[in-house]
DNA sequence: ATTAAGAATAGGAACTATTCTCAAAAGGAG
DNA sequence: CTCCTTTTGAGAATAGTTCCTATTCTTAAT
């Protein structure tokens, strides 16, 4: 494992939020000044695919990247944008079954408005 | 309604296929030669945010348009791309009182691989 | 220690789908 | 027809991401 993808992947072991690939090149160039984006995009994606960390597709908005594997779905605020965490109860499976498909893709995201958006809609 | 929206919608509700912008741009051109792609996508935008038309979301592809309003969601295949149709009995209605939230933006797309990609694979 | 072969990187150009800008043209209410 | 608003065409701009290429690491064998 080279170094920059090590680095890499502790950026985003250490992070208890969803940073987007940009977020990540920031963190990871105050260790390596000089890493390329690239070089980011590249390890991002070699990581997903083997597993090792989950990549969060979200239509219209940069992929953010996660370090839990356990099967969740993610929702994000259509507000600020913070995403949180939902556990659903193996949603894919249910329309596998319900349907008679084989799904080798699934890609779920669900906006709503966080609570902390919400007060302030409601103080404004 | 101008002309290009017209035409736009026209071609539409008389497509049986889920075209995209750059498909929805070449066969308007084929009735108004000169019609510009911002005019295409700007009423695309309009057609579906009247509820109009369905805009289909699909992650890393461009986005698709669909002349049925009724609530489905959709299947592509990874293969060759070919979009197709499906009754899902109101995950979306299911997930939200199964967590408790309210869901204001909801996007769900699923991959697999379609009948014809299926029998190419088993003849290769 | 040296080297050859392969893998990974830095840097930046290229790409793609989409949106934006704005002067000019078209629409439509009266 | 006239005035005012809306929409258009053309192309530039944008954003996120991938691709390209010369260069630099690794690694294992010599």
């Amino acid at each position: 494992m080279t170094r920059q993808k090590r680095v890499i992947l502790d950026i985003i072991r250490n992070s208890d939020r969803h940073l987007d690939a940009g977020g990540i090149y920031d963190e990871a160039k105050k260790v390596i000044p000089n890493i390329a984006v690239g070089t980011v995009y590249r390890n991002l994606n070699i990581l997903a695919e083997n597993g090792e960390i989950r990549k969060i597709d979200i239509v219209g908005k940069p992929a953010r990247f996660d370090k839990t594997l356990r099967d969740h779905e993610h929702l994000y605020c259509v507000k600020c944008g913070e995403l949180t965490d939902i556990d659903t109860d193996d949603i894919r499976r249910h329309i596998e079954e319900h349907c008679g498909i084989s799904i080798v893709e699934f890609n779920l995201s669900m906006g709503h408005v966080c609570k902390n958006c919400r007060e302030k809609e409601r103080n404004a």
